[in-house]
This record gives structure tokens, C-alpha cells and sequence, in this order.
DNA sequence: CCCAATCCTTCACCGCCAGGAAACAATCGG
DNA sequence: CCGATTGTTTCCTGGCGGTGAAGGATTGGG
């Protein structure tokens, strides 16, 4: 995902269109102008004039920041730190669990995707549930259950010595 | 919540032990270093020399995306530092806690909310209130208790042990 | 000031059951 | 035939909700 640039306080429109959207972004904020107070963590400012590098760091940070959700293309689930291959039936659940990434998914939306007009024997969710935890370890991935309500696919808290360039 | 300061990359140390505390932060960055690249949410940085309504908007910023409210969504308790899943039970009590963020609700719309038309013995309430207590420890919630008249649901302020160098 | 009643905290233990894990079988494609 | 995928069965762990009791802390009466 891509991060925006944009001025401040002259592209105000724009910044509440971006906000709706979720779309990172950054502020260049007018040299006399007072800087926004926001608490989106998808956005950030820096005052002009500024060194190149420090737009660059900015940019760079929320593009990470945002850049933690993973994606599934042809059966490749790829994260920040690498990727593995998924057998069809474990990709189509995987499917459900990113379209509520860090949010719960329902057993229930995950046998009809995974069995569609069946119902699959007792555990049998909970099994490749756990064949997938093991599968995704390995990229920085992890499956939390919520008891009774669902599944949970977030990514793993990176230590924070991982961050240093 | 209070929003330390601290020099980048001096304080390298303090600034990891602030991490593990989920304590707010704003990085002073000398003006040769590079600026760190940072995911998370609760730090903030600043090159030196600085205006000071610049500081002040972030340490601003910072505070108000610290102070935010924690939410109950589908059994799952969020706060600014991660989340944790409660049963039905608790989570109806948390429920009430919560519709009173910061203020005291009494023991009778816990014990209405938790068993709704039943008296269930002296100190069920306390037991599941310990266990609360345990439980949302580690997203930086505490529950105080106001004797005679109820309990109060608030965020923890950093143990001053985990901010020492 | 001391004592007793009351309120609160914590612990040990129980019954129940959802979810996790292992082992094995069946199927399929190369 | 071999390895990967998918399904089944079985057993076990650990979470949940509840009880009773011990002990601390606070309050109010004398």
C-alpha cells in the first residue's frame, strides 16, 4: 500500500477523503500553519522545510504501519517477512480469516467456506485450524481463538530491536 | 496517561524498556542522527531542534491515541496495547464497567448484568471481578474497587519499576 | 482505643464441555 | 510407489462458571 503526500492546511479536503478511505498518509505541513491534531495511526505530519530524509523516514513508517496485512494470490499467503504455499481447501479459509484480518471470524463463515453445503464432522475445522497455524508460524502469522465466537488471524508483535535499519 | 521524552538514540535503553511497557513516548532526535523507523502506534518522533507547538501537538497526539477509550466488540476487549478475549459472563459485566469508563458503577448493575434475575451467592461477583482483574492486566486495564459503592474500570499507569533504567 | 461486624480478596476445588493434538486411514496426482 | 492433502477417531488439556472457606482490610460501636 502506498502513501500519500499531501499539503496542509491547503489540501484539507483531500486529508478528510483519505481518512475515509483508510489510505496512509502524509501531511506537509505549511511552515506558519499550526499542525493537525489526528489520532489515526495511518496518519502523520512533518513540518516544511524538511530534510529529505526524515519525509523518507515518515513515509517509510506508515508505509509498514499499514503494510502488516498480509495477502493471498493463486494460493501464496505473503507477508512482510516472507510467504508459503496453501493447499485449496486451507486457502479458502485463509480467505475469510484476512477479510477480517485482526478481527474475529465466525466458525460458522469459515466451515461454509471451507466446506461449502456440507457440515464436515465434529473437529474437523479445528484440525486443519491447527495444520494452519503451523503453516503460517513461519511468516510471522498467528491463529488466536476466541472461545465460543471465532478465530482471530493477526500478525505476531515483532520485537521492537527488528525495527532498526 | 502521561507521554515521556526521550533523546534518540542516547537513550536507546529507556526507550525499549518504554516499549515493553506500552508507555507513550516522543523521541527527541539529535540533529545528525537518523530518525528510528517505528510500527508502533504509541511513539512518536521529533528532530531537534524543534519548534515547541510541534513537540506539544505530538505529545498532544500521543496522549489523546493513549487515552482512547478501550472497546468490547464480539467478547473481544480492545485497548491501545492489544486485546484479550472474555467469556459471555464477564463480558457482560465488563460491559457495564465500561458504560462507566473511569467512573464508578455499582455493584447492583454488575450482579444485574451478569445474572439478570437471579441472586447468585455472597461473592460470585468478587470471584469473577478477581478474574477479570487477571485478565485484562495485560492489555493495561485495571479494576479499582470504591468500598460500599461499586467498582471503577480504568487504565493502568506504567509501573514506575518497568520505566527505570 | 479496642473489638466485632462487615465488606472484600484470594485460594482450593469441582463438574462440564469446547477446543487442541496425535495417530491413522483414504485419496489423488505425478 | 511416494508424498501431499484431506478426513476420521480418540484422547486430553485447559477454560469456564460455580461453591465454600480462610484471611485482610475497613468501619462503627462501645
Amino acid at each position: 500500500m502506498t502513501v500519500e503526500l499531501l499539503h496542509w492546511p491547503r489540501e484539507k479536503e483531500r486529508r478528510a477523503q483519505l481518512h475515509e478511505a483508510s489510505q496512509p498518509r502524509l501531511l506537509l505541513v505549511d511552515p506558519a500553519a499550526s499542525p493537525p491534531l489526528t489520532v489515526d495511526p495511518a496518519e502523520d505530519w512533518v513540518r516544511l522545510p524538511a530534510h529529505h530524509r526524515d519525509v523518507q523516514a515518515r513515509v517509510e513508517s506508515l508505509r509498514r504501519r499499514s503494510a502488516a496485512e498480509p495477502t493471498l494470490d493463486e494460493g501464496v499467503l505473503r507477508t512482510a517477512s516472507g510467504w508459503v504455499s496453501l493447499p485449496d481447501l486451507e486457502a479458502r479459509i485463509v480467505e475469510v480469516l484476512l477479510s477480517k484480518f485482526g478481527k474475529v471470524a465466525d466458525r460458522q463463515s469459515l466451515l461454509a467456506a471451507g466446506w461449502p453445503g456440507e457440515t464436515p464432522s465434529r473437529n474437523l475445522l479445528d484440525v486443519h485450524l491447527h495444520r494452519l497455524r503451523r503453516r503460517i508460524d513461519p511468516v510471522g502469522l498467528q491463529i488466536r481463538t476466541v472461545r465460543k465466537r471465532g478465530y482471530v488471524l493477526e500478525a505476531m508483535t515483532p520485537s521492537p530491536a527488528a525495527l532498526q535499519p
